[in-house]
DNA sequence: GAGCACTGC
């Protein structure tokens, strides 16, 4: 700890930090920041008048940071020095550091909208750009405002983004603080590979064969790639010849492997071995893997991505940003030099490489975004013309208003409702607490608490997807419900009644491939819903487990119509002669449902006329995934709903004159309003398609 | 008949 280089700088950082409200530190990994920032502001008295609170976009560096500076000072973790995660408080009156993740924080200023507990704040790893940090970044520049004379606020970012970041907050000063990293020497190819999973397969090989002893982290993109390369890379090392080099441990490491298997690569080499790592991102911030001597950057990452025209999400391979570049080459220094294998041209990186990734807020549908700003109730508030360090377009800023007053989180004026209130603090998409509201309504809370629980950690609960060991869960063997046909929330629900039947009994998920981990969160989750809409909703509501009936017997038609409620802003109809689907509400996209869904044909196959979905996205077509069958009656409002859409009166535009602000959004444009997907003969599709259901009925 | 990177309240 005493040589850390951040300590060299203490007098400077407190005396820029004495003179001014913000600053902005350039600490390299190694520098210390993370745990010597708040000790030194807290050493120099920053905690004489509130608490310092430091945020961190993961969970995992909240709790692990906290621990390591409870340890450095001598005090127990959650007396002097917390934190506070999602289910998890570890702080108490006592606290003068806390460690938060950023949601957290975002929560507590929901409640406390000046963070007056705070002295100071630190946002930590901003050169990540979440969206929360994104957020809070542009609420800091408000709170500076208002709180001039007690909060001093510290932003932490990447060397290529700290002028930026600077100016945002009026040119506020800039400290570098030097890391501890060796030297990595970069090695550039000469061009482009055709093939860089070949590329780096030869790249691997070469290693193996030339370089010394230290282990090798390979960056590709994605699950399959990975597994590409991991079996070829282990053909070829076996063909090598014996005693000629090391021996050799290859290693996948992506987010969908189960825990188990990713904590091998913490678990060191034996001696005269090399271990290769094959891994996504997940190795350039989220995990560490010591030993690290060389890396190989294939220079692209998977990145999802949002059109906010279409409503639909693409996973795309792109080119990574120079941020991104260097963090991978840093991988390969934290124990002694290192080197860098680009498999793409220096050229490449200089002029064609984005400093830093396109922050997530420009990616995002920023439904749930826009509904926490509007419910913060600032004074000043006009979501439009909120300072963002890097504003998203204003059709996205369109977009997520009018999903919202879809789902009656603002009225036809942009202002927030007394829904919209209630749903802002439920910590779901706004889809789902709107789904919990009306849930409430309708008697069948209890059912959609599970639902939207289930919704929550749906990809952590199946096992890893890899071709060879996939079981299927929607199609399996496994006995698992269906959804009775009427879809996949129906069966998350029956999946989660079942386990809990069986008293929450391990070896039934391990019986039915789930993942012990996931339904545990989901009881969490479930428990924390339960707890919020007891409070917020005053006793009227319905938790109990009335919402129960025989199976077999139901028809879910409470909780499908709660979902169709909270689901307006995401709702298909069937194509008149095939069952694809065509989204309404947006431009309209011709779309299948995902095969792995267990939504059911009627008897002359075909699929409902209507469903509402949990999510669109592109991947080798676009697939409506989860998807829950809903009435034609119900349906209709909604439609009705989103013909009258006015998204200039959304954004408060036309009818400011009126009120007599003229001028207040002179900036927006005027853009006239087409809502594509709702065909002005739709009423007379609905009737045709009531027809065909009655026909089908009467046949039966 | 497909297969999706990573986080978080």
């Amino acid at each position: 700890m005493a040589n850390l280089p951040i300590l060299q700088f203490e007098e400077q950082i407190v005396e820029t930090v004495d003179r001014n409200p913000v600053v902005v530190i350039i600490g390299e990994t190694g520098s210390g920041k993370s745990t010597q920032l708040s000790q030194i502001l807290h050493r120099r008295g920053y905690t004489k008048s509130g608490i310092i609170g430091v945020t961190q976009p993961r969970r995992v560096a909240a709790v692990s940071v906290a621990r390591r500076v409870a340890q450095e000072l001598g005090v127990h973790l959650g007396d002097e020095v917390g934190y506070a995660i999602r289910f998890e408080d570890r702080t108490s009156e006592r606290t003068h550091i806390k460690y938060l993740t950023d949601g957290v924080l975002l929560r507590e200023s929901l409640s406390n909208p000046e963070l007056s507990q705070y002295s100071v704040i630190i946002l930590d790893e901003a050169h990540e750009r979440s969206l929360n940090t994104d957020i809070l970044l542009g609420l800091m520049k408000r709170l500076v405002r208002m709180r001039a004379s007690n909060l001093k606020v510290l932003i932490t970012s990447a060397t290529l983004d700290g002028e930026k970041v600077s100016n945002f907050f009026s040119n506020c000063p800039i400290l570098s603080v030097p890391g501890k990293l060796y030297p990595v020497e970069i090695l550039y190819s000469n061009e482009r590979p055709t093939s860089y999973l070949e590329a780096s397969l030869k790249a691997a090989l070469d290693i193996h064969i030339r370089e010394p002893e230290g282990d090798v982290l390979i960056f590709m993109t994605g699950q399959d790639d990975i597994e590409k390369l991991v079996s070829k890379l282990e053909d070829r090392v076996q063909s090598l010849e014996e005693g000629s080099c090391l021996d050799a441990i290859i290693l996948p490491l992506h987010g969908s492997l189960p825990p188990e298997m990713q904590v091998r690569v913490f678990s060191p080499p034996p001696p005269n071995c090399r271990r290769f790592i094959v891994a996504t991102n997940i190795a350039e911030t989220s995990l560490t893997v010591d030993g690290v001597v060389y890396v190989i950057d294939s220079g692209y990452v998977k990145q999802r991505q949002y059109n906010p025209s279409t409503g639909m999400y693409s996973l795309d391979v792109v080119q990574i940003s120079k941020v991104q570049a260097n963090q991978r080459a840093g991988r390969a220094g934290r124990t002694r030099p290192g080197k860098c294998y680009r498999l793409y041209p220096s050229i490449l990186y200089n002029d064609d490489f984005l400093d830093v990734t396109v922050p997530e807020i420009q990616r995002s549908s920023l439904a749930g975004s826009v509904l926490y700003l509007k419910s913060l109730d600032l004074s000043d508030m006009d979501i439009l013309k909120f300072e963002f360090l890097d504003p998203p377009s204003s059709e996205s800023l369109e977009d997520a208003l009018k999903q919202l007053y879809l789902i009656d989180a603002i009225d036809e004026n942009g202002l927030i409702t007394s829904i919209g209130r209630v749903m802002a603090e439920l910590p779901l998409e706004p889809s789902l607490s709107r789904t919990l509201m009306e849930a409430n309504e309708c008697g069948c809370l209890f059912q959609a608490l599970t639902v939207a629980a289930m919704l929550s950690a749906e990809t952590t609960l199946l096992p890893g997807r890899s071709k060879s060991t996939e079981k299927k869960r929607k199609h399996s063997h496994l006995d698992l419900p269906d959804g009775s046909g009427w879809g996949d929330h129906i069966q998350l629900l029956q999946i989660f009644e079942e386990w809990d039947r069986t008293n929450y009994d391990i070896g039934w998920c391990k019986d039915h491939n789930l993942q012990v981990r996931g339904m545990l969160f989901v009881k969490d989750v479930r428990k924390q819903l339960s707890q919020i809409m007891q409070k917020i909703a005053k006793g009227s509501l319905d938790v109990r487990a009335n919402g129960r009936w025989n199976e077999g017997e139901q028809d879910y038609r409470n909780l499908r119509k709660a979902l169709c409620i909270g689901y307006a802003n995401q709702l298909a109809e069937r194509m008149v002669h095939h069952n694809g689907y065509r989204t309404l509400g947006f431009k309209p996209q011709v779309v299948q449902v995902h095969p792995s869904s267990v939504l059911k044909p009627d008897d002359e196959g075909k699929l409902p006329e209507y469903v509402v979905y949990h999510e669109l996205i592109a991947t080798s077509r676009p697939y409506l995934r989860n998807v829950c069958a809903v009435e034609i009656h119900w349906v209709m409002p909604i439609l009705n709903k989103v013909k009258k859409i006015n998204v200039n009166k959304l954004s408060g535009g036309t009818d400011l004159a009126v009120e007599g602000t003229e001028g207040n959004l002179s900036d927006l444009p005027k853009k006239e309003v087409n809502i594509a997907g709702v065909p002005d003969d739709h009423k007379s599709r609905i009737q045709a398609a009531r027809d065909r259901f009655l026909a089908r009925k009467a046949k039966k």
